[in-house]
DNA sequence: GCAGTATTTCAAATTATCTTTGAATATTGC
DNA sequence: GCAATATTCAAAGATAATTTGAAATACTGC
């Protein structure tokens, strides 16, 4: 199928079972989509910090947003971002609503926020 | 320095040593933007297929090309991308590039891709 | 040095993401 | 039920990322 590529590198498909093989090791659309919008959630420096903070202890928005020093709405924005890439989870307390990093979010955490 | 905070989370601020602390473990602005960077190039179907190739097999662009079927001057721009966030690397050999993942880009790939 | 192939670069157009402002919703305490 | 507080939502505008198509660069073989 592809047109002409460098002898040595065709050589090395070959040892490992040809191209097709190669290609069908390729993760499916859903495995591949779900964690590019993993990441995207993740490549935002804005979003890295509250992930650290809410690592280190789960936290109402209004807190957050003193830490982070954002408007309530842009800072709703971002954790809505990561609500949805399932790094984060609300729940309400009163009048306040509190999150917390999930699972995944702690993962990530732990390989970029260091420390503890 | 925050105004008013559910006491059963000011409770727990306290029993970690207080805000400051927690604030004081965020990490910096340099190692925050550099992961950020990172993410955002992992944020991308497209880049995450090719990262996902590269990482069983080293390549020139125009088989990568063929793979994932983007014109030459698309795929250029997200190899470009991916070789600013130092998850891939590229050396001349003839008149081809050969493209492979770098041992950042292997980390994330064994993570991401599977398999193998 | 010329023709051909592989790859990148550039500027313009398009699209996606983020920010802003203001209003909406929900809960609490009176 | 009303006022106050916490938080989200929606629409418009601003900014950043991606795509496109054409032209530029770099290497190979003759």
């Amino acid at each position: 199928m592809p047109s002409r590529i460098p002898e040595k590198i065709e050589k090395e498909i070959e040892e490992k079972g040809g191209l097709e093989k190669l290609i069908a090791a390729i993760p499916g659309k859903e495995r591949i989509e779900s964690y590019a919008k993993i990441f995207s959630a993740l490549g935002d420096p804005t979003r890295l910090r509250i992930l650290c903070f809410l690592a280190k202890q789960r936290s109402c928005v209004c807190l957050i947003r003193e830490i982070v020093n954002l408007s309530y709405s842009k800072l709703s924005y971002h954790l809505s971002v990561m609500k949805n890439a399932n790094l984060i989870s609300g729940e309400k307390m009163g009048n306040y609503i509190i999150y917390e990093v999930t699972s995944l979010g702690r993962k990530y955490a732990s390989e970029i926020c260091g420390g503890d």
